[in-house]
DNA sequence: ATGGTATGAGTAGACAATCTACATATACAT
DNA sequence: ATGTATATGTAGATTGTCTACTCATACCAT
């Protein structure tokens, strides 16, 4: 997949990650992997800053732990995360359903300039 | 739905909907509308550009005409913009379908903690 | 005649999200 | 010693879309 397509849709995928429960950025980057058959390859400077973005929009709360020797930051869905999930939820489905439209092949459709 | 949602994915549906024969800017920003049962409504000065971009990579091409005392700029897809919106097709496939899943609710999924 | 709406094309500048590339550090296996 | 996996982050460039605007003609209503 050609990087730059998820521009506009991360925040969504990164709030549904959370929503099986908290992670760190690491763990979030694996499981975006996981979850998409190994089609998003996302790279740190991508998710990091959009982590820190989405906490200073209070969508996740962020809290650091170390483990085995090593910081982490470990970020939870808040109340508001829940309901800004929902919403991409629901304007990703509308929006797909959009494109989907349009793209569609244009079998039946009149071609302009036919009678 | 929210502006700048079609980010990346423009091109795509302006070659769609050249795909039915050409057609000059207005006339393609009104089938877009129509044909996603009025939820885009790109501005002009979103469409305007991305013509000439598109014409400038070689997948349209553009002429000028008067019709009516107006002067109109007529797009029609090349070859390659054939090509393109075939690869647009597919990557906007397998798109919808990552996020598709990735956004899906856990479902049957363990959630993280959980024995 | 005047004003408003539809048609038609375009530019300038701001904005914001992602990308590339780099920096830093620990643990562990070879 | 070297490399790989784990882990977080920053700096700067890119770029496409957005907002807001300009310009022009046709046509209709008042």
């Amino acid at each position: 997949m050609r990087p730059d397509a998820v521009r506009g849709h991360l925040d969504g995928l990164i709030l549904a990650v959370l929503e099986d429960g908290p992670r760190h950025g690491y763990a979030i980057i694996e499981a975006l992997q996981t979850r998409s058959g190994g089609a998003l390859e996302l790279p740190t400077g991508t998710v990091y800053p959009a982590l820190r973005r989405l906490e200073r929009a209070a969508l996740l709360s962020g809290t650091w732990s170390t483990v085995g020797g090593r910081e982490r930051r470990t970020y939870t869905l808040t109340r508001a995360g829940r309901h800004a999930l929902a919403n991409q939820r629901a304007d990703w489905s509308e929006f797909s359903a959009v494109v989907d439209a349009v793209l569609r092949p244009a079998a039946g459709r009149p071609a302009a300039g036919m009678p």
